[in-house]
DNA sequence: AATGAATGAGTGTTCATTCAT
DNA sequence: TATGAATGAACACTCATTCAT
């Protein structure tokens, strides 16, 4: 077992799935790519569905290295803003596993690991707001509502930011956080007269 | 032609593609499902990708329709929680279309139908948020990072209320406005104390 | 049963046939060009391929006609003239017929009707030259070999004059009799000192 | 990519192909008769119309071969005797392929390698006989129509040998050259007292 | 450790034919 | 006499996987 040649074929299959998508890529593509023969394929992986499982098994253990917990000492909404600084990093360092991560979860059952793992960081997300709450800090809401609008939030602006170019990354985070926190309204607590859209 | 047959066959790739997604969906699937003989659905649809960009197209026409300009007569906010809420309603009716649009937008080619209307739908947005800024409304922001923010959110809570029953949208619907209008934080401007996450 | 509608598809089977081939064929491209309806075309053929023998009789029939008995009273030559005109007629007349029957004998099956037709024409030919033989006119020769040849060259001579305007069957006729019984050949007997090719 | 299997195929296509025409031709008959998997075929032939191309194209550059170039210092008719003995000492040593190509002439895309060998060879002979006419020793006539009579002939003759045993193709290819340049006529130029068909 | 020829189950699509109206 | 919606057997082609070398 040559951990080169595996991690060539790992390379490969990145970037064809990012490409193509899962049911659009084909062991040919991904052997070519990775310049190794057809039958070397099966010497590192089981089948097609492994190696993709393999892949997301590696974004998700990355991002919970950088998505740290909330150290209680430091004021948390700087660290939650690092926390999404680091997520976006990554997403823009790894832009073909974000774009298999985010714009092709085509099968429940092949991309379960990753569905979990937003599973539960909605869970992370939700008792956070429940702590707030209780705190008096965060404002009374329908927290699983609430939770799944701010992942859903984050999701779909790394989308949006894999096509473009030197990305502020922390800017970008500080903005998401301050939409979560005050939203975009100016005037204070009512907006009745809002004059838009 | 039959028109009965025809809506046999979608309302049964519906039923497939939801539960299946598209590629493990087959032929057989459909035409078993809609209680049809296999030469039948090609009477009608060209290709399994026909029926689904029909059912796509079903779809963006029918978001367009329940998705209404804001008349600036009326109260705008009360006009973006209802546009939301007949989306929310949309997609609970049809779960099963809700399911293929927002889980397994698997191919761009595929779903190009979609990532128009969404692409679209997330210009309508932004614009609206500058609208909301010129007027002195809405804190200056980045738009494009906002509205797509705004869209994702709304995705994501949707995917999370196909497997409630029950569900107010019209609460939902506010939540989510609320969220984008006030933020979470009660406090006021500052949150600089934070202690949550 | 419409005699009418009969004709109709009879003229559209040739046309398409003749355009297409008998397996690129489809009833479809039939009955479009008749205008008539689908369950129509298996009211008067029992089957595409009875549609097709159909036709292939009619020109056998009218071939039999075309080619006439030689009266022995007349000059023969004149009168395989006059044959072979008439066959070159026919076939300029219904150039549809006359692609079906020679560009696409595709399966032995499907043409035996005009495989036949072609069989005993040519024995025909074979006994005309043995009698010849008999009479001292022509050459000793192999008279099975030479009948396919007169016939080949024939087939194929009219095959070329399909695309063309304006033939004069009667010019052609003649030389291709001409080539029958003289040959090419302009000193005599001996052509030891050809020099072309 | 192996020799022999490639092999294999071509020869089980050849064989299904002559005895029951493109279109009746299977695949299952060509990797049953190859005793090879399904897969296998088209690992080395991208579809059933490539491997008939194929065909063609290996029986045109073998007739290639066999037709040469007539040498001016010899006899030419002995050559133009031993090019048609050669050609058809190749249907007769595959028959086969000959069946292919002069039976079962079905689609004039599929079989347009053939056609335009054949109106190449048309050509060459025209031309020949053109030289033939200006150096005297052909009589005048029409170079277009009796070209294609010729190669009528030869075909025509050919498709009849193939049902035959011990042919001498040697003699055969000689009765043709004598009636091509001598005709069947005994006695000299006119021949109006002809009595016979 | 690597190769690549071979496999064969699986699937989308076609099209001649039927039959209820 | 005519219609056209429905049928389903048939077939070309794909591609993940295996295995002898």
């Amino acid at each position: 077992m040559s951990v080169q040649t595996r991690g060539r074929l790992l390379r490969a299959a990145k970037k064809v799935f990012s490409e193509k998508g899962y049911y659009n890529a084909q062991i040919s593509h991904i052997i070519d790519t990775a310049g190794v023969a057809r039958g070397t394929f099966y010497l590192y992986f089981k089948s097609k569905e492994e190696i993709l499982k393999e892949i997301l098994k590696e974004v998700v253990s990355e991002l919970r290295v950088r998505i740290k917990v909330i150290d209680l000492k430091r004021d948390p909404v700087d660290q939650i803003v690092e926390n999404i600084q680091r997520v976006l990093d990554f997403a823009l360092e790894e832009k073909e596993l974000a774009r298999i991560v985010l714009q092709r979860n085509c099968d429940p059952k092949l991309f379960s690991t990753i569905e979990e793992f937003f599973d539960e960081v909605t869970s992370m997300v939700e008792n956070s707001l429940r702590k707030g709450i209780d705190l008096g800090l965060l404002r009374e809401c329908d927290t699983s509502v609430l939770a799944k609008a701010l992942i859903g939030a984050v999701k779909e602006v790394i989308v949006g930011l894999l096509d473009k170019k030197d990305v502020d990354t922390k800017k970008v985070a500080r903005d998401l956080v301050d939409l979560g926190l005050r939203g975009i309204w100016k005037g204070g607590e009512s907006y009745g007269g809002f004059r838009a859209v």
